[in-house]
DNA sequence: CCTACTTTGTGCGTACGTTCACAAAAGCCT
DNA sequence: AGGCTTTTGTGAACGTACGCACAAAGTAGG
């Protein structure tokens, strides 16, 4: 979707690499538990535990976002709260719209640690009429034809997906044209979407596939075989268990 | 967890890259949507796009499982489900448990999703007797008093744990104690468990505060200022709005 | 059988991410 | 005031991942 030339080829914006941008959620939230237990300074190595990563990755981590702790004794714990929140924008109001209001969808509406950090469900959306006008968690499930209206209204700037896979890219389409630029999708399809929009999925079907990879290996020896669909007929074909790596 | 010495550094069991195996399961729908509209055989470029990725990657991955393609042709779909499927681990069944049957919980009983790749939900549980007892997807929940012995004689390998947060160490704990060595967490925290148990979490806030980030360096300029918590009291203060990266 | 075309499989350069290890900085104790 | 301890911030080494570009391998057509 770029030419792929001198586009922004790795680092966006400053510099915050995308892997310790991803951590930074991780370690705001130990520090929100720390802060609770009213514990006022954190060492690198203390809060890397508690995060579940190295101590060093962690410090080069909180490099990126400045100097913030001071030598000999840590973190100050509720300045360092400030700081990764501010830098992940939640500092912020981030009104926040479900589009397909089923299994999931009702599930998230009803979902409290949503409102924890900044984001506000500020809208849940339909196409069945079934559905629209039912209240759920004191709030009225509109209808998809008030989608652009209320995006523009409520500044809506993230939509959540949760409708049938087929649904999806339809439904990704018009919350780009309303003007969305974030969207995070469960279904279960690749969304394609112009540049300048960004797309994280959740995807319940793949991370029990990468389960079940490492745990065939942990039990199992290898690769269980089963009802093995013939190679591609071809001239001169051997066997059909190809289980050999050349080398 | 470990003494970070001879363990295993990277690549698990043979040699599949952690990355790779993460594709898997994106070619593997790619394929199937194929193989259902009776396409019978796909070269990389195409399935590259299907699936959202570079064609030179797809290949690269694809040949970690063997040279299952055929040149001036492309792959044949039907052939390639199997040996994904294969590899992944799908061949075999898997049976689930749900411990935690909330709001969460409930959804993910009632999605069909689940069964369709080898994945089937053999238990429901519980410990709110209020819970246990009744039927979701025609299923019964049970208590978390017969957690060993449905683990054991459903020869469950996976648990999907969605109790609250705080509840989830507790959860995980009685899993592996039980036998079970990969669990897929819903709840925000991180699990520690020892070694050859494997933990995927899925966390809604995580991926929507780094969607926030990058909003913030979208549309706004920078962070936004707040109030501002003085820095930790240190001689030789300046003010409180540290704001410029020193170089 | 030989030529032309298509598409795989992979070597290689580059970018990114992780971890070790240590000097420099800051607090603390005597 | 000075030395000792703690802990940060980062240079450097290593490992993993990505994507280009191309030779090799195969098909198709005459
Ligand atoms: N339920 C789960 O636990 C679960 C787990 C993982 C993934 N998913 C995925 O999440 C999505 C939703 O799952 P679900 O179980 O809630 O499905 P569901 O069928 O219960 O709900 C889907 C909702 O989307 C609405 N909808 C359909 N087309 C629409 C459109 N074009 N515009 C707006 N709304 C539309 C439907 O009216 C319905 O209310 C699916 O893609 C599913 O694969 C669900
Ligand atoms: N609901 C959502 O949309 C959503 C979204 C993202 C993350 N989550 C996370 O998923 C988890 C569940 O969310 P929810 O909304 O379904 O919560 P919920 O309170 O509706 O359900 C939790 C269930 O777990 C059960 N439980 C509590 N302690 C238990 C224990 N020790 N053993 C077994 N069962 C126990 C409770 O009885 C209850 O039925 C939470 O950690 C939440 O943060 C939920």
């Amino acid at each position: 979707m770029a030419t792929g030339r001198t586009e922004r080829p790795a680092q966006r914006g400053r510099g915050i690499p995308e892997a310790t941008v991803a951590r930074l959620p991780l370690y705001l939230r130990a520090l929100s538990a720390l802060s609770e237990r009213g514990v006022p300074t954190v060492s690198s190595e203390e809060l890397a535990a508690a995060a579940g990563v190295n101590s060093a990755k962690l410090r080069k981590d909180l490099s990126y976002l400045g100097s913030y702790g001071t030598r000999g004794v840590g973190y100050d714990v509720e300045y360092l709260v400030y700081q990764i929140s501010r830098e992940l924008g939640l500092t912020q109001d981030w009104p926040v719209a479900i589009i397909g209001i089923g299994n999931l969808g009702h599930a998230l509406a009803n979902y409290g640690g949503f409102a924890s950090r900044g984001f506000r469900v500020a809208a849940l959306l339909d196409a069945d009429r079934a559905v629209t006008g039912q209240r759920i968690a004191g709030m009225a499930v509109r209808h998809m034809d008030d989608l652009e209206q209320i995006v523009r209204e409520d500044h809506v700037s993230i939509g959540v997906i949760t409708t049938p896979a087929p649904a999806a890219q339809e439904v990704a389409d018009r919350l780009v044209a309303a003007g969305i630029t974030s969207i995070l999708n469960f279904a279960p399809t690749v969304l394609s979407v112009p540049e300048g929009v960004d797309v994280r999925k959740v995807d319940l079907s793949i991370e029990l596939q990468i389960l079940a990879f490492h745990e065939q290996r942990k039990s199992g020896l290898d690769p269980v075989a089963g009802p093995v669909p013939a190679r591609p007929s071809k001239p001169g074909e051997r066997g059909d268990l190809p289980e050999v790596m050349p080398a």
